[in-house]
DNA sequence: AAAGTATGTAAGATATTGCTTAAACACTTA
DNA sequence: TAAGTGTTTAAGCAATATCTTACATACTTT
């Protein structure tokens, strides 16, 4: 989980996570989608996402294509969902006991 | 969500969060649970995560007290989930592909 | 008001991160 | 096998983050 929270703080490697979602990409092709940074720092955030298994790689001839890896999200996806439920269910609690007897409105989850 | 989730990426700062997820809980308490690191390092971790709008902040007299604020995390939540469930249902797709007419089994969500 | 308690701020040292340029590696094609 | 293409690795630098010690602030109690 730490090497994963840690590889999605930084924006440039949310975006390419963003990019490789739902299809392979090669590293060429994400490279292009960051003009203000060199292919080499590109380049090490892959290297950055790889180590935290966020992202697989499959290399075919010249290039490299890269994929989410889901599975490297479920333990960061679950400590956040349960600090935001875990306190949400909190604060849901406290407005009924000030309001007392008030219609239940969710609008906390609402938020999202 | 860009705070969030740097805030959130050191493990200090979790320590913490988990520390305030149901009660308040003062600084120096905070503090206690840290004896490896110094007061005003604590201190600044919980300037970060106020910063973040992760916490929430209530002077009673001498004291601070902090609490886990859950709406600052819904950004940070849905981008995460966001990212696991597409990608979860591509997989999900690939594998019915190849299994081809199988028991639709959604053991992916079932990791949580 | 003075001393005590709880906490934060400032300044600076060190570690880590993210970037760049130059070079290397690996595979492909002429 | 030589040149070309796609990509990573290495080395160094600048920015950022985290820690520490020393000091300041703000309440409380005597």
């Amino acid at each position: 989980m730490d090497d994963a929270l840690r590889a999605v703080a930084d924006p440039t490697r949310r975006a390419i996570l963003v990019l490789v979602r739902d299809r392979e990409v090669s590293a060429g092709e994400i490279a292009e989608r960051f003009p203000e940074i060199s292919r080499p720092a590109v380049s090490q955030h892959l290297r950055t996402l790889a180590a935290a298994r966020l992202v697989d790689v499959r290399r075919a001839g010249n290039r490299r294509f890269y994929r989410l890896r889901p599975e490297g999200l479920a333990e960061a996806v679950t400590f956040l969902e349960t600090m935001w439920s875990a306190s949400l269910s909190r604060l849901q609690h406290e407005a009924e006991q000030e309001e007392h007897a008030h219609t239940g409105d969710q609008d906390a989850k609402g938020s999202l």
